[in-house]
DNA sequence: CGTTGTCAAATAACCAGTTAGTTGATTATC
DNA sequence: GATAATCAACTAACTGGTTATTTGACAACG
């Protein structure tokens, strides 16, 4: 229940630290990142972080298992269109430009220390079976193995993203959005695809 | 003309410096990387590395350079033929495992910081302008504008990549490539698209 | 008063960059 | 062709600063 705000509440100091370690992982990584930094920027003592997370490592794998579980949560998948989950997915992209960032430095400095976030293998085998299941029911062209279709709808999602500090900006945004959705239009068609939407559709 | 070994070789040096920095950037990064090891590695003192190249960052720069430069080298540009030049660059980053991991890092480390890898920007900017003639001239849908269609190219080339200190297994490698150049014939395919060419060929 | 949240200070390891000096080859001089 | 001067290549040891993690004391709350 909502209580009003103790003059102690680790609770809150634990989701300010966590905001805090967000935005320095995202902006440098675990190697790059600053314990003091975090500290510092979320106004708390950073022996809270060894009390509360562990240690360094800990409290990137706590980051990256909230935004996971964040973006598994807001943006539902829907196997028989995957062209409107990649527009959504696009959208939440755009709106939380760091998920993509966390997600690059888990690749490349977590990737296969047998610390993956909670939750994402799963939701992948999930994914691809419930593209499977649309392939089989004749929903989507089976062109290409679930996998592969996954993997290319995520892939042109993000094409225009990394390069993005400022790639956010409003009009171009649309743009592309629509242009990354008729992409996984185009590989998820079947043999005769329909004439292209307009795409000043948002 | 080829002169024996010398005991004192600053090129040879040189060289091996820049192959174990190759090695420990596209390992750990820029922050993650010790200056040390890499002196090590090369059987080279580290001071050398200031001597020849300045500073950690700046010989960061040199070998993105030095590999941007390797990949614009080897892998020519067909904006007539995108799936061709897809499947192409994918074979490339196959048998250059570190390249993606160093372009990577570059994205998260270094972009915004003015020091962008020589030649790239004008070598994407020839690209673009490329695929724009080769749609005014009809060889090449135009569906998507030439910056969406290099994006995507590019995004959906890499889209098997990153999951890969193992993905290169042979006969998966060869059965993701055809995929890569069939989503990528798909985006360049004009209203009635041929039927999909046999994924055994090269 | 005891438990729990908080913090300033200490610790020990680490690391980029420097420096003062050595080694070895090349060149100038007799 | 021997000798000495010269310079580039290289090296070991060090420095100044940083960093993750720990500790022990203090304050708030029941």
């Amino acid at each position: 229940m909502p209580q009003e705000p103790r003059a102690r509440d680790a609770e809150a100091t634990k989701a300010r630290l966590l905001q805090a370690a967000t935005d320095e992982f995202a902006a440098h990584g675990i190697a790059g990142a600053r314990v003091d930094r975090i500290g510092a920027a979320a106004k708390a003592n950073k022996a809270l972080i060894y009390t509360y997370f562990g240690s360094k490592e800990r409290l990137f794998d706590t980051v990256m298992d909230t935004h996971v579980a964040r973006v598994l949560d807001q943006v539902p998948f829907t196997p028989e269109d995957l062209p409107g989950y990649a527009g959504r997915l696009f959208d939440f992209l755009l709106a939380n430009p760091y998920q993509l960032r966390l997600a690059s430095w888990h690749r490349l400095e977590r990737s296969g220390t047998g610390h993956e976030p909670d939750g994402l293998r799963v939701s992948m085998r999930q994914k691809t079976d419930a593209i499977a299941a649309a392939q089989a029911g004749g929903q989507v062209a089976a062109a290409f193995t679930p996998e592969d279709l996954l993997a290319f709808t995520l892939a042109l999602t993000n094409a225009w993203m990394p390069t993005s500090p400022v790639a956010a900006t409003g009009q171009d945004a649309r743009r592309h959005r629509a242009a990354v959705v008729e992409a996984v239009r185009r590989l998820v068609a079947d043999g005769s695809p329909a004439p292209a939407a307009d795409p000043a559709s948002a």
